[in-house]
DNA sequence: GGAATAGTGTCTCTGAGACAATATCTA
DNA sequence: TAGATATTGTCTCAGAGACACTATTCC
């Protein structure tokens, strides 16, 4: 066993414990359009909050975030990305707790079966996460995390058609300018936004029908890059 | 004092230790260019690491960071950021510790009165940073810290003439031309480069003498950006 | 003048952005 | 047919990239 220099070792030394949360975040439909949306998970005090867990001593951060998910909000086999530590020493009333953020964006059919009462997606309106109960604030910092993790979603939906798979394996340029539109915050010009994807996508030589107007190409996202 | 369902307070239960460690990153003057570098420390055994240091329970991880560059390598004044959590199991034979990895890069005047025989500079030769000793790999695994940094400060330094002062108040177009051949690693078109970067610089008026060649025209950064 | 370095003119490509026309479906 | 939606044509503008030319200094 390692000591140091005073005949001590590593578990002798006062230290913070360590968290990880995750922000989980999809997209739904709702009645005026697609929004995005958080996944949070009911607190024994009746506040909302993350999925999050602590890490176990010989544990990955990458396994406990899972662990969080799989134990808190019963999903599994996402692959949740790090953010960053959050570190505010008042962040956590229970005593000295730094957390590592993570972030995964994921397909709203993964999470459908997992909603109750204790777990609910809040859709972002106006900038804000919208709570049930009408609350106004996540638990701990959490809103801080979940305002990052957006920006996160927006980087990684920039120029590339649909990364984390939200639209399933087929689609009309319609759809993905919905999906963007949404993530992105703001209307996206449909011309100039075809001509952006179109390099990235492939046509399924299907076409949409069913509905009034021209029937759309359905396209399928490149393979040959990490679209 | 908070205690959870089974009586029990956060330090009661078994958990990793966190440290920081920080990459600095510079670039040097060589007989054959200008060379990026990062600041290395000898450690007890003999090898090389970079600066580093336990989290303190009440401490914030820019703190930690700063104690690390203050007592381990004597350096004041700087601002890492946060890179990432590295969190293998394996990697502190000491015992379980996740490290918070952070970066920063710094004008070498900053650096140049703290070398000695055990803090030194590493230059970046074809990919790999060159320690002294002619060892080969840094402690830990701080050879993919150093990795990861390296790619921030190209990223930082893609698009913006000089975010972090390396070229002190004024230089030419050709000195930063080869401050940013040194950082991304290979050459750059002069003409190219200059029109990019002109609309972000502001000429002083003054101009270089005393070499061969027409005199160049010396600029500062537009501080109206975060150049 | 010759060598060396600084700076500019210009051409081609590419892609974003905007407007409007054309195509093809349903009701 | 009208209405709705999909798709394309086209024009402008800006910037990257490349090549070659001009400008100004020191020796």
């Amino acid at each position: 066993m390692w000591l140091d220099s005073r005949g001590l070792q590593l578990s002798d030394y006062p230290r913070p414990s360590v968290t990880v949360d995750v922000a989980l975040l999809t997209v739904i439909e709702t009645g005026t359009g697609t929004l995005p949306a958080v996944l949070v998970a009911r607190r024994p005090g009746g506040d909302w909050a993350l999925p999050g867990t602590f890490l176990r001593i010989d544990e990955r951060l990458h396994s406990a975030a899972l662990r969080a998910l799989r134990d808190k909000v019963g999903v599994t086999g996402e692959h949740p990305r790090q953010l960053r530590v959050f570190d505010d020493p008042g962040r956590d009333p229970r005593g000295r707790v730094v957390t590592v953020a993570h972030v995964d964006l994921v397909h709203p059919a993964r999470l459908a079966g997992r909603l109750t009462d204790s777990v609910r997606l809040a859709p972002l309106v106006a900038e804000r996460f919208v709570l049930p109960d009408g609350q106004e604030r996540l638990a701990f910092d959490h809103d801080l995390i979940t305002a990052e993790a957006m920006r996160w979603a927006r980087g990684t939906y920039t120029g590339r058609p649909d990364p984390a798979r939200l639209l399933g394996g087929t689609f009309t340029l319609n759809d993905l300018r919905r999906l963007h539109a949404a993530i992105h915050g703001g209307p996206l010009q449909k011309d100039t936004f075809r001509r952006r994807m179109e390099p990235l996508l492939v046509p399924t030589g299907e076409r949409s029908s069913g509905s009034v107007g021209r029937p759309a190409q359905f396209y399928r996202r490149r393979n040959d890059l990490d679209n």
